[in-house]
DNA sequence: TGCGAGTGCAACTGAATGGTTGCACTTTGG
DNA sequence: CCAAAGTGCAACCATTCAGTTGCACTCGCA
């Protein structure tokens, strides 16, 4: 096990990892992104589109904002947000690197873990 | 607004997405993941190293595979899961576009997005 | 033949959580 | 000046869910 892997398990297993893969796993987080990302908007107006209460699509970007998924910026007594891509671009760049060595991992474990099973 | 962008947004809200988002959400399940990805092994193997029961690991990994995450093979009476790699490089492309397709919004640039997605 | 180690299924519990409602506050515009 | 529309905070409800415990089953081996 090189030190690369121990990097990528530490990011896997990393509270931050935790804020932002919980951030991604609710339906209707993912429809306020998509929504957002046709256009940043306030509270408001997000909930209007998707038929929930203000205060729903508030608490839901809230956790998206702990998981550094969106941005809002207060103008006067508006708030805008909108998506932030870089934590999302993080998490793509690290399933990609755990997808790769697990790949090239399972290439020179097939062959034993085969020969393991069979005859243990 | 291209058909590219379509593709995505619907990828990112189907149901399979929220198996998979949701089977990486869970720290436990990412616990699993890692300790999986270090050698193929049956629940109660994995639950031992986890300091878990094994039912707690067999659920979980019941939810992982429903995400398509992990796959099993049934040798006589032990069951030997291991990390099946496709649903998360699929999830890292998916994120990959997603923040490519901000990142590209922003600077107003679609060329690439009409042949980036071509639609199944 | 029987014991040990593996499996699945099911019920239960306690904690987390998504959504609603209500209230108090600030800002804008007629 | 005051109503409309925005904000945050908090309590409450229903649901989900991770983990445990218990039971019945299968397989391998001594």
């Amino acid at each position: 096990m090189s030190s690369a892997d121990d990097s990528v398990q530490h990011r896997l297993l990393s509270d931050e990892a935790d804020l932002v893969f919980k951030a991604l796993a609710d339906h209707t987080r993912r429809r306020i992104l998509v929504r957002l990302s046709q256009s940043p908007d306030d509270a408001g107006a997000v909930a209007r589109d998707l038929g929930l209460s203000r205060q729903a699509v508030a608490k839901q970007l809230r956790i998206l904002e702990s998981g550094g998924i969106v941005s809002s910026a207060t103008r006067s007594s508006r708030r805008v947000h909108s998506v932030s891509p870089s934590q999302i671009r993080e998490v793509s760049d690290l399933l990609g690197i755990v997808a790769q060595g697990w790949d090239r991992r399972l290439r020179g474990i097939k062959a034993q873990a085969e020969r393991a099973g069979e005859d243990p």
